[in-house]
DNA sequence: CGCACCGTTCGGTCCCGATCGAAATGTGCG
DNA sequence: CGCACATTTCGATCGGGACCGAACGGTGCG
């Protein structure tokens, strides 16, 4: 019974264009089907019979906007199912030593969706707990029983933010009143592939790598998702997180 | 460029006999090809066809024993992607409320083989570390093992049985002697999709599982793997586990 | 050695779905 | 209203690949 939904799922993934359509949107834009029709290199009524079936699947969302109907990735398990269907390509079988330079880079820091991922994004993470921000919750001991049973997966939320919260991410530059004002959820976490451990996603993760930018910590790398950290931004994240870098620190 | 790799790698997940032999494998196990032929419904030039297109794709890997051949996983980035696909199948398009009690109470408690998996599993590994019976090793620091795709499943020993296990596991109604005995490989670990986590495999593990169907406190649920703990096994678990809530299925 | 069995290779059939052109729907604009 | 443009629907074509039966190497066993 799992087989059947994995493959119809997998499928999804399996065409070129389909799979070009979901590339190009990997960063979070949303984009009109008559310019994804081009990036897949197909006619439109083609590409439209793949949205149809990728929205149907709810790994596209689709919002009307005029003539116009822009679609985006419906969520961020989308951008993983990518993200990981790539990772079994780009390394032989099994993680070399040299698996080079771009596996690596890759791995320092890249955005995830819209927020930080990667070794950055780990270690900001442990930061943010460090310091108070976040607070582990049912994570070992605490009997998460009073709960109702159906809110709160596990995997959603083990984490919540601190009584300190506010104040310790102004020093990320970030205003966490605005963030909650956002109307998007405000914590949410992936799990990374390179690190095994969370990195955080959602509202705040937004806008943690805005504010990163903005403060000129971090700027694009050349290859799409690819972040690079500028001198300013490794002096600030040497300061606050325990930045990792070229060294590899146990997880 | 990336998208042809995505699409290719897709396909390979995208039908139903792949799929099934793949979920067949996720646990680790190392199967022969007559098993998995009939595991996927076909017969065995079609599933032999299949078999090789995942070798060659580095998906599987392949080992010759006599006049058997054993294929398992190549690595846990495929066990990766296959979870992966079915999470996304399972709730809908955004992590709604009430995103169903179906996929929460698969979380719970299910049998993964031969063993206990789901949260109760990953509560009982916990309760395990707490009362000194398992000892967590090497975690952070050791390093990955030289390249040695042949041996072993997956999942490394994370754990080691500590000095006080005997008198810990008697709680549980098991008798390690008898486990050692078997000839079995005593501690074996799995990654669990639902949490994050390790849960108790191999030799104990199973040995858990019959102690705890021995006792009443689970009982095989209409679905298959599907696991229900009983008033009995609640009380139990609550008192030597925190065991996390109510009701459970598994698939 | 010969038989039984596991697994792979080969040749041929058949179906699913990706694709396009043309036509239909729907929206914005003058 | 009528034209321009974005998108979807329809019908038809065509190729890739999933499948099987039969034949072909190995391996174990008596």
């Amino acid at each position: 019974m799992w087989d059947a939904q994995v493959a119809s799922v997998a499928a999804l993934f399996a065409d070129r264009a389909r799979a070009r359509m979901l590339v190009a949107l990997i960063d979070g834009r949303s984009l009109p089907a008559s310019r994804l029709a081009a990036e897949a290199g197909v006619t439109p009524a083609t590409a439209s019979s793949h949205l149809g079936r990728l929205v149907e699947a709810h790994l596209l969302a689709v919002e009307s906007s005029g003539r116009h109907r822009f679609y985006r990735l419906a969520d961020e398990r989308a951008a993983r199912v990518i993200e990981d269907l790539a990772a079994m390509t780009d390394l032989p079988p099994i993680t070399s030593l040299r698996d080079g330079t771009r596996a690596n880079r890759l791995r320092t820091a890249r955005s995830c969706y819209d927020h930080i991922a990667g070794r950055l994004g780990v270690a900001i993470m442990r930061a943010l707990v460090a310091d108070g921000v976040l607070v582990p919750v049912g994570h070992a001991g605490i009997a998460r029983r009073p709960a109702d049973p159906l809110s709160a997966p596990l995997p959603d939320r083990p984490y919540a933010l601190g009584s300190k919260a506010a104040d310790g991410l102004a020093a990320w530059g970030v205003d966490l009143r605005s963030v909650e004002a956002a109307g998007r959820p405000t914590l949410r976490f992936c799990m990374d592939w390179t690190e095994q451990c969370h990195h955080l996603g959602g509202g705040l993760g937004a806008a943690l790598l805005t504010s990163a930018r903005g403060a000129g910590w971090l700027v694009d790398g050349p290859r799409r998702r690819e972040l690079v950290v500028t001198d300013a931004g490794r002096e600030f994240f040497d300061r606050v997180a325990a930045q990792p870098d070229s060294a590899a620190s146990g997880s």
